[in-house]
DNA sequence: CTAGGGTTAG
C-alpha cells in the first residue's frame, strides 16, 4: 500500500466510520454497507468491524443479529473486538439471548489461530454460561481466565461471581468475593467493589435468604442505588411488601436517589398494601425526576392506581401512555376486574385487538375473572371460546376462571363436566371455586364431597374445612360443624386470621379479628358500639349464618362486630373529617355480614367507603355496592 | 465492556 492509497483508506475509513456513528436504521445501515463492499472498502477489519457493531449492539434501533452474524462470518480474519462484538450480540439478544451459539462461537474464537480472548470477551461467555446454567462450563472458563491473569479485571471478576449466584453455587461466589473483598484497601472503595457487594445480596435474595442479604446491605461500605433496588425488588417479588417499601423509606432518608427501576421495583408492594398516599408520591416524583413513564413504569402505576382503588387514575395513565404493551393492557383490564366493570373489561379486550395486539393468556385469565364476577355467563363463554379460535390453548388457570363463573351463576352442573372435561387434572384452586359455589348455592351434597376431596388433596389448607363448616353451620348441623373443627384440631389446622388495613397520612394502621391492640382502641371500641346502635335503630339484624362458632346469638352478632373490616372502618370513621371516603383493604374476602353493614353505613354516615378484599373492590355509596351484591 | 424492572384463576 503506498501512502496515497493509504491516506484516501485512512480518510474513507474516519468518513465512514462517522456515517455509521450517525446512522439510525437498519435499513440505512444497508444502504451504507452495500456501498462499502461496491468500493471495496469492506475490505478494512476496522470498517468491517463498524458495520458488524452497528448490526448487533446498536441502541438506536432495532438490532439485528442475522445481518450481524452475516457480516461476521464474511470477515476472513474476524480481530479480538469483532469476536467480541458478535459474542456479545449473541448473549444479549432476546430474553436470554442465543446463549448456547455465543458459547459455541467462542470456542471457535479458541481454535482461531489470529485471536485470544482478552478482558472483554470473558463477561459475555460469563454471561451466556450463567444463561444456560452452565457451572462446569463456567469453571472450566474460571480457569482460562486465571490462566490469562485476569481474574482481578473488575468486570470479569462481577461477572464471574455473578456467574456463580446464577448458577445456585452462593459458595463459590462467597470465596471469591471475600477473597477480593477482604483483599482491597478500606480506603479506595471503588465501584467494582460495590459492584460485587451487589451481586451477592442479589444472590442471597435469590436464594431467599433475606437475612443474610440484610446483614451484607447493612455491612457494606458504600451502597449504590443498585444495593437498595436489589434489596426492593427482593423483598417485593417474595411477599415481603412491607418490608419493601420500609426499604423504600429508609432509601429516602440517605443520599441515594430512587431512579426508575426503584420505582418500578416497588410499586407492585405499594399495590399489594393498597398504599395509595406513597403510590401517588411516586408517581409525582417520576414527573418532577423527569424519569420516563414508558409501558413498564406505566404498567405498573397502572396496577398500582386500580390496586389501590382508583381505577380512574389508572385510566389516565393508560391513556397518556404513547407506547402499549400487552402487559400495559393487561393491567388496565385486570383493574376493571378487579372493580367489577366487566363491560369495560370487555370492551378493552376487544380493542386491544382491534390496535393489533393479540391478547395474552394473563389477558384471558382477568377479562374471564371479570365476567365471574359480574355473572356475565354468555360473555365469558364466547371468549373461552376465543381463546380455541387464536389457537391459545387455555391453562388450568383458565378452566378455574370458567369453574367459578359457571359455578357463581348457579351452573353448577356444567361447572363439574367442564372439570371432568378438562385436560388437566383438578388442582386444590379448581375444587376451591367449585366448593365456594356449593356454598353459595347450599348444594350441601355436593359441596360435602368436594370438600373432602379437597381435605386429602392439601389437608393444611384451612379453606376447605371453614367453608364445609359453614355450610353445616347455615344448616344449623352443630354437630357437623363441632366434628370439622375437631378434625381441624387434630391435624392443628388453623384458620387464616382476618386482616385488614387502612391507610392514613401515610400510615398504615393493620387490625386483626378481635384486635384491641391499637392505641386508640377505647375509641375504637367506643364507636364499634356506637354504630351497632344506629345498625339496630335502623332494624338491621345481623346475618349470622356465617359464623364459624356453635355459639349462641348474641354472641355471634358481637363476633361479627370485630371483624377486622369494621375495626378499620371504625378507626377510619374516628380519624377522618366528615364525608371524607374511606379505603379499607382485607386479605381475605368480605363477609355477608360485613358487606351488608358497610352498605348501611355509607348510607347513614354519608361516606363513600371503598374495600378491597382478596379479590375485587367493593365501592360502597349511599347504602349500595357497585358489586350488586353478586361477589 | 459490571449490578436492578411491570400484568396472572379460589
Amino acid at each position: 500500500m503506498n501512502s496515497t492509497t493509504f491516506h484516501n483508506h485512512a480518510l474513507a475509513f474516519s468518513h465512514n466510520s462517522s456515517v455509521i456513528s450517525k446512522c439510525k436504521s437498519m435499513r440505512h445501515l444497508r444502504q451504507i454497507h452495500a456501498n462499502l463492499i461496491k468500493t471495496g472498502l469492506i475490505a478494512d477489519p476496522l470498517v468491517a468491524s463498524q458495520v458488524l457493531k452497528f448490526s448487533a449492539l446498536s441502541e438506536h434501533c432495532r438490532r439485528d443479529i442475522q445481518y450481524a452474524h452475516k457480516v461476521f462470518v464474511q470477515m476472513p480474519q474476524p480481530n479480538c473486538f469483532s469476536w467480541n462484538t458478535i459474542i456479545r450480540a449473541l448473549v444479549e439478544v432476546g430474553d436470554n439471548g442465543y446463549s448456547v451459539e455465543a458459547l459455541n462461537m467462542f470456542y471457535l474464537m479458541l481454535e482461531s489461530e489470529f485471536v485470544e480472548p482478552n478482558k472483554y470477551t470473558f463477561p459475555s461467555v460469563l454471561k451466556a454460561c450463567a444463561n444456560v446454567g452452565l457451572v462446569e462450563v463456567g469453571k472450566q472458563v474460571h480457569g482460562m481466565i486465571r490462566k490469562y491473569g485476569i481474574e482481578r479485571d473488575e468486570f470479569v471478576l462481577s461477572n464471574l461471581v455473578r456467574m456463580y449466584v446464577l448458577c445456585g453455587e452462593m459458595a463459590d461466589a462467597f470465596v471469591l468475593f471475600e477473597d477480593n473483598v477482604s483483599r482491597s484497601d478500606c480506603k479506595k472503595m471503588n465501584l467494582g467493589n460495590v459492584v460485587l457487594w451487589n451481586v451477592m445480596i442479589d444472590g442471597y435474595v435469590r436464594a431467599g435468604k433475606f437475612s443474610v442479604a440484610l446483614e451484607m446491605f447493612n455491612d457494606m461500605p458504600d451502597r449504590s442505588v443498585v444495593s437498595w433496588n436489589s434489596m426492593i425488588s427482593g423483598y417485593a417479588q417474595n411477599g415481603f411488601y412491607k418490608e419493601a417499601m420500609e426499604m423504600f423509606r429508609e432509601m429516602q432518608m440517605g443520599d441515594v436517589c430512587p431512579n426508575y427501576v426503584t420505582l418500578v421495583s416497588v410499586l407492585p408492594a405499594v399495590s399489594r398494601l393498597g398504599a395509595l398516599e406513597l403510590g401517588k408520591w411516586i408517581h409525582i416524583y417520576a414527573l418532577r425526576k423527569g424519569i420516563e413513564i414508558d409501558e413498564v413504569l406505566g404498567s405498573a402505576l397502572i396496577d398500582m392506581y386500580s390496586s389501590c382503588g382508583s381505577i380512574i387514575e389508572a385510566l389516565e395513565i393508560f391513556e397518556s401512555l404513547q407506547h402499549k404493551n400487552v402487559i400495559t393492557w393487561n393491567a388496565m383490564i385486570n383493574g376493571f376486574a378487579m372493580h367489577g366493570q366487566a363491560k369495560d373489561a370487555i370492551n378493552y379486550f376487544w380493542r386491544m385487538e382491534q390496535v393489533g395486539l393479540s391478547a395474552s393468556d394473563v389477558t384471558y385469565i382477568s377479562v374471564l375473572t371479570a365476567c365471574s364476577h359480574a355473572g356475565l355467563v354468555t360473555e365469558g363463554k364466547s371468549i373461552f371460546n376465543h381463546m380455541h379460535k387464536v389457537g391459545l390453548e387455555p391453562r388450568i388457570e383458565h378452566y378455574g376462571c370458567m369453574v367459578d363463573l359457571l359455578g357463581r351463576a348457579g351452573l353448577l352442573e356444567e361447572a363439574k363436566q367442564l372439570i371432568f372435561e378438562m385436560p388437566c387434572t383438578a388442582d386444590d384452586v379448581i375444587l376451591k371455586a367449585f366448593l365456594g359455589a356449593c356454598k353459595l348455592h347450599g348444594n350441601i351434597d355436593l359441596g360435602k364431597r368436594v370438600a373432602n376431596e379437597l381435605m386429602e388433596m392439601s389437608p393444611h389448607d384451612s379453606g376447605s374445612y371453614v367453608a364445609l363448616s359453614n355450610m353445616y353451620a347455615s344448616l344449623g348441623k352443630w354437630e357437623e360443624v363441632a366434628d370439622v373443627r375437631l378434625r381441624m384440631k387434630e391435624l392443628d389446622v388453623r384458620k387464616d386470621p382476618g386482616c385488614s388495613w387502612i391507610e392514613l397520612d401515610g400510615v398504615v394502621h393493620e387490625f386483626l379479628v378481635e384486635d384491641d391492640s391499637h392505641p386508640r382502641n377505647k375509641e375504637i371500641q367506643y364507636m364499634l358500639k356506637e354504630i351497632s346502635k344506629q345498625l339496630s335503630l335502623t332494624g338491621y339484624m345481623s346475618d349470622t349464618k356465617q359464623v364459624f362458632l356453635n355459639i349462641d346469638d348474641d354472641e355471634k352478632a358481637s363476633a361479627l362486630h370485630y371483624h377486622s373490616e369494621k375495626i378499620a372502618l371504625a378507626f377510619g370513621l374516628i380519624s377522618t373529617s366528615p364525608k371524607t371516603s374511606l379505603r379499607i383493604f382485607k386479605n381475605l374476602r368480605i363477609c355477608y355480614d360485613c358487606h351488608s353493614t358497610m352498605k348501611l353505613i355509607s348510607r347513614l354516615y354519608k361516606r363513600k367507603i371503598v374495600i378491597r378484599d382478596r379479590k375485587r373492590f367493593h365501592h360502597f355509596e349511599n347504602g349500595s355496592c357497585s358489586c350488586m351484591d353478586y361477589w
